[in-house]
This record gives C-alpha cells, structure tokens and sequence, in this order.
DNA sequence: TTTCTCACA
DNA sequence: TGTGAGTA
C-alpha cells in the first residue's frame, strides 16, 4: 500500500478534523462549499477526511490569516492542481498568473487596510510553483 | 451523541 | 460565520 494512498484514505469524522485544524465545523463545511476540499463521505451521509484533506485545511487557514480572500484561496489551490497535472518539473509563474496574484494582493491590502503584501508572503507562492 | 442540511439574525 | 431546528 502505498503513502500516497494512506495519505487520501478518508478516514477522519469532523470532530477530529475540528481539533486538528482549530477551525469550527461551520467553517469547514464552508471551505467544502466552495471545492477547496472534497472529503468522501460514508455511511449516513458523514464527511470523511484524509490526511490531505487535513493539510489542505492547514494551508487554507494559513493563506486566509495571511490576509488572503476565498477567491484568493482558491486561485493558490487552483494553480496547485493545474500543475499537479502538468509536469513536476521546472515549473514557472508565468507573467499573467504573476500579475494576477499581485493584483489580488493589492486589492486585498488596500481592503484590509494593512500590509499583506510582505515579501515573506510572497514568497510562498513561488514556493508553491517549484515544490 | 454526533453530524447533516437548511434557514435566518 | 454563528446558531438553532429537525433528522438520521
């Protein structure tokens, strides 16, 4: 058996999920509206997650403190997959998808009223493209 | 008891 | 997003 297949087994209710991603079952369920997770379901109709699921929570938590929209969210997680099925290797941002972030970023800053346009966070997606 | 969906302050 | 209702 494989890790990856372990990792995408569903095996977590959304209690456990709740504890492990400090986020409330509201929120979660919320992040499933909007396709940023798909968990399997079971039984009688229960949400059961992976441990993917997990970490993808774990990053939508993190890109949403940063300051970052839904609408941003998915973009990041958008790009993810669209590489995912691409190649794994030499992957680069390209223009457009760079002033698309950026330009987001912006808007977000300017809402926020705050500095979410820290290279530190920046980073991270440049990051992401090359992981 | 826990989780689900739906609706509303 | 939070919360309550009515189920399964």
């Amino acid at each position: 058996m494989s890790r990856e297949f372990r990792r995408a087994m569903p095996l977590l209710p959304i209690s456990m999920v709740m504890q492990l991603t400090e986020l409330t079952a509201r929120q979660i369920r919320y992040y499933e509206e909007h396709e940023l997770i798909v968990p399997a379901r079971s039984e009688g109709n229960r949400r059961m997650f992976s441990l993917d699921d997990i970490d993808a929570l774990l990053e939508i938590r993190e890109l949403l403190d940063q300051g970052i929209n839904m609408a941003g969210v998915k973009k990041v997680f958008a790009m993810r997959s669209k590489e995912y099925v691409k190649k794994p290797d030499v992957v680069r941002v390209t223009d457009t998808e760079l002033r698309t972030i950026l330009r987001e970023e912006m808007l977000q800053a300017q809402r926020m009223q705050k500095t979410s346009l820290r290279q530190g966070d920046l980073s991270r997606f440049f990051q992401y493209k090359t992981e």
